[in-house]
DNA sequence: ATGAAAGCGCTAACAT
DNA sequence: ATGTTAGCGCTTTCAT
């Protein structure tokens, strides 16, 4: 019962040939029927299983797809890595899933790590801390599939799958203009990475075309937990020009400083408007209602799993290098509302 | 730079034998210093890359290890992930992961491919669906490390990672009724699940203890998602006598609930008081904040990776079925005061 | 300290 | 339709 058994062993049994064996389960149309049965058969009381590490070195290929993404605890992350597990686990992939959390120097060694471990493509959410890319020429160089989402580079030959998101940050922040404030802030983390460097850029443009005496002014935080809220209000609290409005690149984050202004006697929206980003969960269910940015994840992680299984298909020409942007969309609640 | 390099070619140009690459590359004691020296920098001018198909066939491990989960997007089960990785990472093990989406086929199916792609040890938290453990013989049989976490299974020689979910639900049970509720109803989901077994346990017996006209009930929902929130207002909205406190055994839906409450008319905590389950992030920043059961889940997923890493390395004796049981802490807030 | 060679189990090109 | 056989690239026992 634990001895493990191989295809010679099923020939022996049998009195037939490995390659007779292999065929018959991999369902090779030249073998007849009447001897798949017999080695189906033989392979199920036997508890025959295939070694995969045989198989692929023979096929040096895995039907593994690796992921690297900042972290897996955040509500989007882990709705778009159900999406790319979805897809994957239908087509027969395994996910090899790691974390940089945020870190330049873990991203590469578990891009190196996953190279090494022989996955058939990689799909990347970069870490805010990383600037430098050459990590990725192993896969690159190798021609073996890589894309970004969410947080991209442009690389030759890599698909990217992303939002618009200077539109976006630009829709936040004229929704807010509209609403009639006067002194927006923009909170955002990581703004190397374009993510949020475009959303930012989509802020300053708005505030640029509602010329007046609007200030821009963008307050970095390390994160999105709930100690960098403070570091908000704080900043609030000591602005000499009243800050009406606050366009926040994270639902969870944004979150976090209405609680804050709250606590602090600032009235949502009344006093203070908020816009956040993502549309997770948690913005439908606190008081005020926050209004958001749709960002699509489980369609994103579909999207990149579909993606990469075509590259792998060779259904698309790999050398096409694709740029998906999905739909985002402005949902107003009341966090915002005059 | 494309064609891949292997021991063999480093060996013919230094013009040793391919086994002697191979122990330098693997830091085998009993090879020169010079000898690993000059492999490691033809190594390093070549590109070479181990060929981990080849070794795993060889040495028949993989460091790899599988993870079952019900599901990936959920604030609970991607922070166990976030502990595990973090600790499988640091040991240098890649983590399959997989998800079950709560159906006992997809969980045999992943336990099958898992096994097949020859992980070196499975981590589960069992699908509600799942009624039949067979599928984890395979893994068993060969004692292969197999370990289940929060949605459990006793099975010989497979260590367990739970909290005292029977404690739990006394503890959030008896608090409300402190509170002065007198119609307590829980709300619970795959109740086969030991999990939500207990906590239903522990719920029963501290009405029980309180003895009065309390009437046990018990609202069973498909899931934690916001339509079933409904059903649980529905229910109480019809109920003979008026429901004053809710134990609900997930903060996610917890909240759906509230927010359902109060749009119906109820006032929380007033009217109707509530407790959660897992003290999820959102508990903090709805209002009124919820008050909830303490569930550490990274520190379950460290254990786990821990405990399974141990396993691995033999420092613990595979034998020793072992049970881990987690502190967990009944957090009171405001959904719940009198 | 190093080399020779036999696996590890499966696949596929090339027979038959 | 089936068999033969040569890899795939690494590890390791057994020499030397």
């Amino acid at each position: 019962m634990s001895k493990k058994t191989t295809i010679y062993d099923l020939a022996k049994r049998l009195g037939i040939s490995p390659a007779t064996v292999s065929r018959s389960l991999n369902d090779h149309p030249s073998i007849s029927g009447k001897t798949k049965k017999k080695v189906l058969e033989a392979a199920k009381e036997t508890g025959y299983r295939i070694n995969k590490f045989a198989s692929n070195l023979s096929l040096q290929k895995s039907n593994t797809i690796g992921v690297i993404v900042p972290r897996l605890n955040s509500d989007f992350m882990s709705t778009v890595l159900s999406g790319i597990e979805t897809i994957a686990n239908n087509a027969g992939y395994n996910l090899v899933i790691s974390q940089s959390l945020e870190q330049e120097e873990k991203e590469k060694f578990n891009t190196k790590t996953l190279f090494e471990s022989g996955v058939d493509a990689l799909l990347v959410s970069l870490a805010n801390e990383t600037m430098n890319y050459d990590h990725f020429s192993i896969f690159t160089d190798r021609k073996i599939p890589l894309l970004f989402f969410d947080r991209v580079i442009d690389l030759p030959n890599c698909p990217t799958i992303i939002i618009d998101n200077e539109a976006a940050g630009y829709q936040a922040t004229e929704h807010l203009i509209q609403q009639g404030c006067k002194h927006i802030i923009h909170v955002s983390s990581g703004l190397n990475r374009s993510v949020y460097k475009l959303r930012y850029a989509g802020y300053r443009k708005a505030l640029k075309e509602n010329e007046n005496n609007f200030r821009e002014r963008v307050i970095q935080v390390d994160n999105f937990s709930p100690p960098e809220a403070k570091k908000v209000i704080d900043f609030i609290k000591t602005s000499v020009h009243p800050i009406d409005g606050i366009f926040v690149s994270s639902d969870s984050l944004a979150v976090y400083i209405i609680k804050e202004l709250r606590s602090n006697g600032y009235q949502v929206p009344n006093d203070i408007k908020v816009v956040g980003f993502n549309n997770d969960p948690v913005a439908q269910v606190i008081t005020p209602e926050l209004s958001t940015i749709e960002y699509p994840g489980y369609k994103m992680g579909k999207l990149a799993g579909q993606s990469i299984l075509s590259h792998l298909s060779g259904s698309i020409n790999i050398e096409t290098a694709d740029q998906i942007i999905l739909k985002h969309r402005l949902i107003i609640r009341e966090s915002s509302q005059k």
